[in-house]
DNA sequence: CGCAGTTGTATACGACGTATACAACGCTGA
DNA sequence: TCAGCGTTGTATACGTCGTATACAACTGCG
């Protein structure tokens, strides 16, 4: 090589260990905290030098939702509900641990995990559930789409929204008196909110456990 | 002015022509396509120009989200259910015309349009479905996470499902015969997908009608 | 040893958001 | 009528981005 880098190298540069920082540093500095030159600098390496392992962007970020999908387990066995139940809160706990994925995990092409993913999901609805294949389909995109909304909106929400509703409630409605009466029942919300708090995962399980009812009264 | 523009200019410029100009581009090309540079290009204007009406471009991502708020109706009576369910299929209708949006519309900072669209939701949980607090808050969550994972799943999906899968069913199998046996529940789909179509509008309100079902049973 | 393939670097291009400085206009008051 | 000022658009520039291209250093094989 020409010069000598002024960082060393840290590690070595594969398509393994380039997607796993990717995934470090996207969950540290958000998707949009990704770029190629400040991953190579993780490196001690030159942005250029990735390309040599992983072909474009596009090539990254599918490779890193592929990292994503990998984490997410469905269980074998224990029934319909316990493995469609098990299987939603497993994403959503991915989801949460990478938000940068939420809007990513749909929109790339299917990789092997994800149609993996589908498959069992659907292979649980169809034989265990029992249910014809309309239904099926009909269930599988009413879960899908709760767990990404879920997601969708947690990411966009503080960790500690109870704190933040607290910290936030009397600075609003000081700055604007009107925004209580025009507002009662978001106002409403938000003093709950500060008072008996928010557990994201208990909501997340009881949207759930409602939409796990409504597909059991599918079954009959 | 200095020079003479090179193309003229096509409409006024203001915070308002502006947005809606910023709609209509992100709904042709995407929020990637949409850049203060092609925006001012459409006026005949440069892209500093924009900036004596519009801050930043988070700025004018807030102020285009709210453009869509805006559109989404609530009606104001008919019972709850007739009412959230309007809600949610307007909100879906919305997000459908404008994908860009799903992703942005809970992220940016609540505007007014924000603010009513949520305050009347919850108002009719409360007090058109007699919800209390608690419940209101997790069918108001359960809701909103259902129409938005469905706009986030619907956006990364092609418009015309059935004849994307009659066009890519026999290419992939052809491609890799295994897949066929690896994933088999998922080319079930597939195939009745190509079979019996797939209409996105009916699919959505039936699970939202699976999720109406559940909040029903949530007020008794 | 020589030589080919692999891997990283150097450099450069065009697009992006936007800070800064300046020029052309419309309005006001004398 | 005209000076002055605030408003609006322009010109230019900076740093960042993804990535094309060309080249240099290393590896392993004959």
């Amino acid at each position: 090589m020409t010069g000598r880098r002024q960082g060393p190298r840290k590690a070595v540069l594969s398509r393994e260990s380039i997607l796993r920082a990717a995934v470090r540093l996207a969950d540290d500095d958000g998707v949009d905290g990704l770029s190629m030159r400040k991953l190579a600098e993780g490196f001690g390496a030159t942005a250029m030098a990735l390309y040599r392992h992983v072909g474009n962007k596009d090539d990254l970020l599918d490779g890193m939702v592929d990292l994503v999908f990998g984490e997410i387990e469905i269980p074998r066995d224990g029934g319909w509900r316990a493995i469609m139940r098990q299987r939603a809160v497993s994403m959503r706990a991915a989801l949460r641990c990478h938000p940068w994925a939420v809007g990513l995990m749909e929109a790339r092409q299917p990789s092997m995990a994800n149609l993996r993913y589908h498959n069992t999901g659907l292979a649980c609805l169809r034989t265990e559930a029992g249910l014809p294949i309309g239904d099926a389909i009909a269930a599988y995109n009413l879960m899908d789409s709760y767990v990404y909304g879920f997601a969708l909106q947690e990411k966009a929400l503080p960790r500690d929204i109870a704190a933040e509703a607290r910290a936030r409630r009397d600075a609003l409605t000081g700055a604007d008196p009107s925004l209580a009466e025009q507002f009662p029942y978001l106002i409403e919300v938000v003093d709950e909110l500060a008072a008996s708090g928010y557990d994201y995962n208990e909501q997340f399980e009881r949207g759930l456990d409602v939409i796990l009812d409504g597909i059991e009264r599918l079954r009959q």
